[in-house]
DNA sequence: CAAGCGATGTGGACAGTGTCAACATGGGTC
DNA sequence: GACCCATGTTGACACTGTCCACATCGCTTG
């Protein structure tokens, strides 16, 4: 049946048509024209609801973050009580998230907007939860004291964020068996260091 | 005075108009009709030099990771003899390499091309200075025996790449500051570790 | 319950893009 | 000194993002 004139959900068809576009082909090349296309739609509907194409792209970016602090969240309540295993689930969250939705996992990194503070990294996202987490294990005694909550927190999204976006990039190869492998390995890193005792 | 109907050397300015306009703007969304203007040549004169827009990105992209294994490999020279220094020394030429040329940097990055093996990674590259100089500190046991020298390498590489990719993307602010405090942060990290003692 | 207004979608236009094909030019090689 | 091939030019095409004026409808208000 035929399309009444007003889609009515324009907005989320448009969205929903830029991440399974994305999945299709590798990258962010698509464009407007073929969002309004595949949502059945005139190559101007889009701009009723986004300023331009910059303006749809941060909104997918918005959600990325959003679905990745759900993700942190869940992997974090099915972790048990260990505050290693804590950490190391969140780990495996963050960089199962980038090897899952590589594409979503690039356009999140790529911040075309300079550095201005970024409002949706600030608040309630996974960054937070990781600083939480490692602040419980700074508080049950089972990492040094010497460096903040803040400071660990740092350490390890660098660590872990560095191993996903290597993977994604494709620089180191992200079959399931290294996935495991360097998962471990930067666990160990992080908790024990390199240095011989 | 009129350029002559042979430039001379397109390839080469055409490369470093990139840069420049890198430079200029912050984005990789020049175009190549504008590369060609920059150069004073018509739009159609760099098919000449590249097959398309996606060969000259590689091309400088290639540029790049060889500009990375040179800065590298100054930053070790000059980095005296203590094994630690000099795992220090490569971690801080990477980092300032990628805050100096963020716009390369994310290019270099961005591989387009799926995950195939990338020659311009596998050899003769930054990664495998790090790797050998991880193996002399390996040797001198000053490093854990347990893990190879390759899975050091990853892992530092790891810590030291996410790091720079956070501020590349503008997630973590690069002020001089904390580029040597978050260094600073990182190496105790890697080497020491969190766990308490 | 009708009128009308604002939100949503349409159609056309414009400058600019990447790329292709045919043609022009001239420097290095026999 | 003539020729050939690499290099640069001109013209064209389909396509893009975005602007504008217009069409269509559903919700609100009287």
């Amino acid at each position: 049946m035929p399309r009444a004139y007003h889609h009515g959900n324009l907005r989320r068809t448009l969205l929903d048509a830029a991440v399974a576009l994305f999945a299709e082909r590798g990258a962010f090349d698509f464009t407007l024209r073929e969002l309004a296309r595949a949502a059945g739609v005139t190559h101007n509907a889009p701009y009723r609801h986004f300023a331009g194409k910059a303006e749809l792209l941060e909104a997918l970016r918005s959600e990325g973050f959003v679905a990745l602090a759900a993700a942190a969240q869940a992997s974090l309540s099915a972790a048990g009580d260990d505050p290693r295993k804590r950490v190391r689930a969140l780990g495996d969250a963050y960089l199962r998230f980038a090897i899952d939705e590589p594409h979503r996992f690039r356009l999140m990194l790529h911040n075309p907007l300079g550095n201005a503070d970024d409002p949706v990294v600030g608040q309630g996202n996974a960054l937070s939860i990781l600083k939480d987490t490692l602040e419980e294990a700074r508080r049950a005694g089972v990492v040094r004291q010497d460096l903040s909550a803040r400071e660990l927190a740092l350490a390890a999204w660098a660590l872990v964020h560095g191993l996903s976006s290597l993977m994604v990039a494709g620089q180191i190869p992200a079959d399931d068996a290294r996935v495991r492998r360097y998962g471990k390995l930067l666990e160990t890193t992080f908790f024990e260091g390199i240095a011989r005792r």
